[in-house]
DNA sequence: AACTCTTACCCTCACGTATGGGTTAAATGT
DNA sequence: ACATTTAACCCATACGTGAGGGTAAGAGTT
């Protein structure tokens, strides 16, 4: 947007990747974002297309990919294009990765269902806050109400 | 198990609640778990009931709760006996935190159809693999296979 | 003797924060 | 046309964070 011809200071990088300075400057000392050339202060210049790139490592982040695995990932790619392999090894690592991701997300769910059974239980103990003053309604609602069906996520409150 | 009696020593703590003994050295630094007692040789005794206490936080710590916020929490129930809003935080706290997971469930659902569309784009590209050789097959499925169809995973692999 | 526990220290990862200075581009002054 | 100032930007370096993992030397317990 700003510069119309060709090249990005790492401010701009951040600003349209979404990352900030920081975190690119250690996308580079980890080998996985190199800039075009630097200006004779050794300022940073980036090609317009590292916006894809950072965009690129986020995603795998996001897939909890650790940054020395995109690292490893990279070297992969790019040193066995001759290897009759490399795109099976990308497809059993993203297989892999899919498994890993299903099971967070059913976990996920279930902490969902937790955290609304507690919430649910806490709707049970405001409706007898009328009843007796709040001291005792906090004694009431953590450690009374039949321990057994307290959710998991309230169990923990009674014994300091 | 072990200790038909009264306490539980550190590593039996560990095994019954499936963490580590450094883990427990940790939340007792942070005020989470406390010994009951200790042996004339410093050996920290634990009541029973500190399972459920560390099981506790182990769950608190799925719902992605720091360990300082779970902390927090527990100040806020213990000092906040006598207030008359204690249940109130505790039911605000877990509302955030039940947006949070939803977002974050929704999230790892993009993430995994991401996942299963580089898969599918990386079958089409081993159907083309008889035709070339493994690196102008590398070229293709990498930077071929015109660009704007390729998954997000994969599209920061052609410019190093 | 064999096992368990103690404190204490260093390692990890993905940055955040702070320091103290250097660079760049634009606006101003002459 | 050139010089200076200014604001914004950037540099390298180093230390801090959270939630532990790992290891060691020594001391306690059975």
């Amino acid at each position: 947007m700003v510069n119309l011809g060709k090249v990005l200071r790492i401010g701009e990088l951040a600003r349209l990747s979404g990352k900030t300075v920081r975190a690119l400057h250690l996308y580079e000392e980890l080998g996985l974002l190199l800039p075009v050339q630097r200006t004779r202060g050794r300022f940073r210049l980036y090609h317009p297309s590292a916006v894809a790139r950072v965009e690129w490592i986020g995603k795998l982040q996001d897939a909890s990919f650790s940054l020395t695995a995109i690292r490893e990932f990279l070297d992969d790619v790019e040193q066995e294009r001759a290897a009759p392999d490399a795109m099976a090894r990308v497809r059993a690592v993203f297989e892999a990765k899919l498994h890993e991701t299903r099971e967070a997300r059913t976990r996920l769910e279930k902490l969902e269902a937790d955290l609304v059974a507690s919430l649910v239980y806490l709707d049970g103990c405001r409706s007898c806050q009328p009843v007796h003053d709040s001291h005792e309604c906090s004694e009431c609602c953590i450690n009374g109400h039949e321990p057994q069906t307290q959710p998991l996520l309230l169990a923990g409150l009674h014994s300091s």
